[in-house]
DNA sequence: TTGTCAATGCAACCTAATTGCAATAAATTT
DNA sequence: AAATTTATTGCAATTAGGTTGCATTGACAA
């Protein structure tokens, strides 16, 4: 594999993540990196960062790709299959520490899950 | 709500889903259907006939959006609650007649859950 | 058969994502 | 420390999925 490189841009995009502590669209984050870098190098990193197992990254409801940091996530295996919620009002979306029930399927072979829930979060719930 | 007419363009396209027996991506059914109407109808079509409790919709590992003819939907309640397998090989897409459990989360209201299952079908796994 | 309104085609547009290539910066070697 | 290698980045251009405006066509009802 080849090697990934700890940049700067790699520092502040990691930053970036950490302060939001919930998932980013590649879109926002692009918004928010743009006086940082530019966008193709927020794409690239990203997919480096998901190779090396620091991010995972999954489909939104939105059709946009969003990206979460990992916990337990390495370049071998990753721990993707935690669900993902999304707020249809206010668009926050954040990763659920539960463990899917991954159903059996006959004479397929999964290799991974994605179960992404929607609806109203708290603070738009009131 | 508008007036949905059965028109030949729907018939077109309900009978090529028909055909399919799978779920397709919206870019496949465009291309299905190029000689037969505009790719601005069959995206139209789509959305009406999702509307009308005929097909859903779920976004697929490629972040193209996918349809599927409904069993048990309706207007009010789309059934699309059942998971969906996606092969990482031959991208064949295929609705699973299988109840997901939705997990419980607290202090947020849970609209719709979509679980896609990505792995190696019955014929890519030999 | 005529009038109304939904449905369609088409071109243009929007936006997410990718690519090619030159320039830069980080790591390695000498 | 200078030179060399190679990963990384910026930028412009491009691809591709999806949408919109508007004129035209087609389905249906009076």
């Amino acid at each position: 594999m080849a090697i990934v490189r700890k940049t700067k841009s790699v520092h502040t995009l990691l930053e970036v993540m950490k302060q939001a502590g919930e998932a980013l669209s590649v879109v926002d984050l692009v918004n928010r990196l743009d006086q940082e870098m530019n966008k193709t190098t927020v794409y690239r990193i990203l997919d480096r960062l998901e190779d090396e197992g620091l991010l995972h990254s999954f489909q939104g409801k939105d059709g946009l790709k969003w990206y979460a940091q990992c916990q337990g996530c390495s370049t071998e295996h990753h721990t993707d299959m935690h669900p993902h919620f999304q707020c249809v009002e206010c668009g926050k979306t954040t990763c659920l520490p539960l463990d899917v029930t991954i159903p059996k399927v006959p004479n397929v072979k999964i290799e991974s899950a994605s179960l992404l829930l929607t609806g109203l979060c708290e603070e738009c719930l009131t």
